[in-house]
DNA sequence: TGTACATCAGTGAACGCGCGTTCACTGATGTAC
DNA sequence: TGTACATCAGTGAACGCGCGTTCACTGATGTAC
């Protein structure tokens, strides 16, 4: 049952977008191949002749998760003016429905702890994705360059680990709590 | 080969303690109940004298893990004038030190993700350790008591989040740029 | 205090299960003439 | 353009392996008299 070659790549695509959200929802290990696969339409067998190893595919579907959070916190930057874009971005960032939504949100907040033990590979990827999302708040920052860029790496992680902690807490009014303090403390 | 009662619980204690260390450094799923068992200088047979689940153990682990971090950030703050506390609190946490011992370290930034994911009774434990985190923090703060509060959930977390980050980046200088970006920001 | 017995901490092997990966096979696609 | 053949995307079963958990067993500890 060869494909064509165009619907091979769509096939490959496929894969590496379901990937990106099973991986988010389920954690590295906690997504198997053999799910992803099943997501996609597919059956396991196939895998092999799209990538060589699993880790390749957690490498691809890093670097699409941190592509898509980038591309849509832009869109809510875009055309506005600094202040305004930097506060929309962070309350998107730090949204109850960013938070209850792991699958397509923030792949740091998702995976971070399992990305830090992950091969150099996805490490780089996801030091790619993370200078991608710092950009965002760089652009519209004033100051010095290296002001704007070390306020944006605070910023950035500090959104991270506050959607991280919204969603490790339980208890729904601490958990909002976390995410209105994280942005009234970004948003000053 | 009964051992008594006493011997007991030190070797409870001394698999919850193992086990802290093993599932920080390699992660809920990839810390296995062999594996902590064996690092007790036990076999895995008898873990379940002592616990009723590897999920029983990973709260208590996460427990114990908040506990020491705790004590270990408020031994360097005790003592100390507010501003300096803080300062000191906030150092130590965002140390290369602290980036690099993965096992003696926060257990929030080491298993942020996977506590997220874990059963009600492991993230209830661990939203236990992290409010115990803040209350360091907010004790030496001023202002009022909700505004100590939101400052403090909001720093810890953008700790939390900065030094995970620090352990995804590889390249050297970008890693402690974070860390200096998250030190500067939270002690401005 | 001494003896007989029940308890149970720890061992080591085994359980079923799901993982990442491999492989023989199928049949539509792509290529060569 | 038509035909013969090579390629290869996808299937489904199998591989070895390590996981969490169970279990029969051992022998020192704790208990009862």
């Amino acid at each position: 049952v060869r494909k064509s070659r165009e619907e091979t790549l769509n096939t490959r695509k496929r894969i590496v977008e379901v990937a990106a959200e099973e991986l988010r929802a389920k954690g590295i290990d906690g997504a198997g191949v053999a799910d992803i696969m099943s997501a996609a339409g597919l059956t396991q067998g196939g895998f092999y002749r799209h990538f060589s190893s699993k880790d390749q595919l957690v490498a691809e579907a890093c670097d699409v998760a941190s592509k898509t959070l980038s591309d849509a916190l832009r869109a809510h930057s875009q055309g506005k003016p600094p202040h305004k874009a930097r506060q929309d971005v962070i309350s998107c960032y730090l949204s109850t429905s960013h938070r209850d939504n792991l699958s397509i949100g923030c792949p740091f907040a998702a995976l971070g702890g399992e990305l830090a033990r992950a091969d150099a590979n996805i490490r780089e990827v996801a030091t790619e994705g993370f200078l991608r999302l710092t950009n965002i708040l760089a652009e519209q920052a004033h100051g010095s360059e290296s002001s704007r860029r070390s306020e944006a790496l605070a910023a950035t992680s500090a959104m991270i680990g506050a959607l991280m902690m919204a969603r490790v807490i339980k208890d729904e009014t601490l958990s909002q709590e976390v995410l209105q303090a994280a942005r009234d403390a970004l948003c000053r």
